[in-house]
DNA sequence: CTGAAAGCGCTAACAT
DNA sequence: ATGTTAGCGCTTTCAG
């Protein structure tokens, strides 16, 4: 492997015969040139290789044409999705989306983005971070919009309404005939309290019982460790729901290996929609919070922000519910 | 929202009465200092909120303590946990993980890797991707490790011998008394003819069927797609092996609503043992392959080149079969 | 222990 | 159309 030094403007122009100006000019197509400076340039940079460096130009400019996107955790795939969607519509406008993944560890979240801010024209952060760190980033000399409503804070917030998602899945439920309700949540997020409430919202109203548990991590592994606390009792949930596809996931999973027949013996429902949430047994029932939307969505928020354009009115989007079999019971 | 500027070097050696090059030695640790000149230092660094800006200094250093990670699909949870293991280690040892996702296509791979590159001290990289940009890649200044083997050119690698992989699944199989194979791959991707041919090494000498056919993209829909093709034949295969598990569920979902009987009809397995691989309907027979074992391998590999320490040795990593429902069909 | 000054690679006035 | 020059924010000799 040659460890060659990266050619810089400097090598360029001395190549080329003409001034560090010049190339700069030619490399960001700023002005026409005479075609024997045009030829030597041409040449120069492919026999160099040379290509800007973005770091450099940055200083100067101010601009990185990058867009920092950080995510709890890369391997959920609602997450993925949202990546997917920003991603896409950041390529089309000739940005860069720098992913980094916290790890959903909120504790590391303030250096993470520390060390991605200055990299990039704008932010992109999951909303489940410390107070503090929600007014350092409102206070930042760029564009941040958060994926979801971090607490207490009044900031540009993109996704789905966390309270009409929630009463979204229970209003079914409840059409379907379900009575004795559970819901798995994680409390540590910051959209719990919300899909709590809408819950409860449809329940308490219509006197049906909601028993609440908790899960401290919001992947599959952890809803399989929950289920039995939430099943094995004696005033066992109809149906339970998942703070997310992956706990429900789990939930039922386990639910199953423990003897009981989903849905006949109680149902499952999610949130978010993931793709594998179509293929477990059986089908899951969730609601789509449309990932990938708000992830162009909000990239295309963001870009507007940068570029002072006019930006975008609606940055709610619609949840849609998702009925599969997991909650298809013959009402009683 | 304040879009005050961000505060430098200068403002805090002006507001501590000190020289910048006060202010730079005390941020990065390198001396120890009066209690005087501490004090207003620390004082000064908070009242203004100062964090370096870590793209000026790489200027200096030539160093960015972030490290690069270009993926196929971040939607794909093999990636996504590759990305968790190199997160993991690079975190705990001080750098950052720029992640960027190329989304399929080998076209962009170029103009993203050139952006990703000057801002990294080093390259993890999908093997997929054109010759040429491999070339490119092993000359640049910087250390680059594959995921996965490009074609033809000899460079670093990281992860799980592709043939081995599917030998592996192969034997099992035939031990379980298949016959009649089909595999649907992925023939775009690298690792496509590897794996084509540990499973010819497996089948062949055993005088073994094996029926070949294509999806156009490594998901799950496309898997969905092919299940027709595969299945509705006369010699229809006993046993299909997804090029990745993600297909693989696709395939064996989509079988199944054409009322094949999985494993009694046709039994099916997949490659990588995503997480979600556990809770399809049957469970999934894969083989695992090492995926945040992977990451978190290369991320070491890496950090030792550009520190120039003694690097480690093992960078392929054991599969290991894991054997679920989809293939537990009584032996005819 | 502290500071002055050079310069990383590049762009943006401002000349010519 | 092309060149000169002053920095962007920072680190790093080198002096004091």
């Amino acid at each position: 492997m040659s460890r060659q030094r990266r050619s810089t403007i400097r090598d360029v122009a001395e190549k080329a015969g003409v001034s560090i100006a010049t190339v700069s000019k030619y490399v960001n197509r700023q002005q026409s040139f005479s075609q024997a400076v045009e030829d030597k340039l041409r040449s120069a940079i492919a026999d160099l290789g040379y290509s800007q460096n973005p770091m450099a130009r940055s200083m100067v400019t101010g601009r990185t044409t990058a867009i920092g996107l950080a995510v709890m955790d890369i391997a959920n795939p609602h997450y993925a999705n949202v990546v997917k969607g920003a991603n896409r519509v950041a390529l089309e406008n000739g940005y860069n989306l720098l992913v980094v993944d916290m790890e959903e560890s909120i504790a590391a979240a303030r250096p993470l983005l520390e060390a991605l801010s200055p990299r990039t024209d704008g932010l992109i952060v999951s909303a489940r971070i410390p107070p503090d760190v929600v007014k350092w980033l409102a206070n930042l000399d760029k564009p941040v919009a958060f994926l979801g409503q971090p607490e207490g804070e009044d900031v540009l917030t993109v996704g789905t309404d966390s309270v009409q998602v929630a009463s979204l899945l229970a209003q079914y439920l409840v059409r379907q005939g379900f009575r004795k309700f559970g819901y798995v949540g994680y409390s540590r997020a910051s959209w719990n309290i919300e899909r709590l409430r809408g819950l409860r919202d449809v329940l308490e109203p219509a006197g049906l019982a909601l028993q609440v548990f908790d899960v401290d991590e919001p992947t599959s592994e952890a809803g399989e460790r929950a289920a039995a606390r939430a099943l094995l009792r004696p005033d066992r949930p109809d149906v339970i729901i998942g703070c997310n596809d992956l706990v429900a996931i789990g939930l039922m999973s386990e639910a199953r290996s423990l003897g009981f027949k989903v849905p006949e013996d109680v149902a499952f429902a999610g949130i978010d929609n993931i793709p594998t949430s179509r293929y477990v047994a059986p089908p899951l029932t969730t609601v789509d919070v449309c990932s990938q939307a708000t992830g162009e969505v909000v990239m295309k928020q963001i870009m507007a922000m940068i570029e002072n354009k006019p930006q975008p009115e609606n940055l709610t989007l619609e949840p849609a519910l998702i009925i599969r079999e997991s909650t298809q019971r013959i009402p009683v």
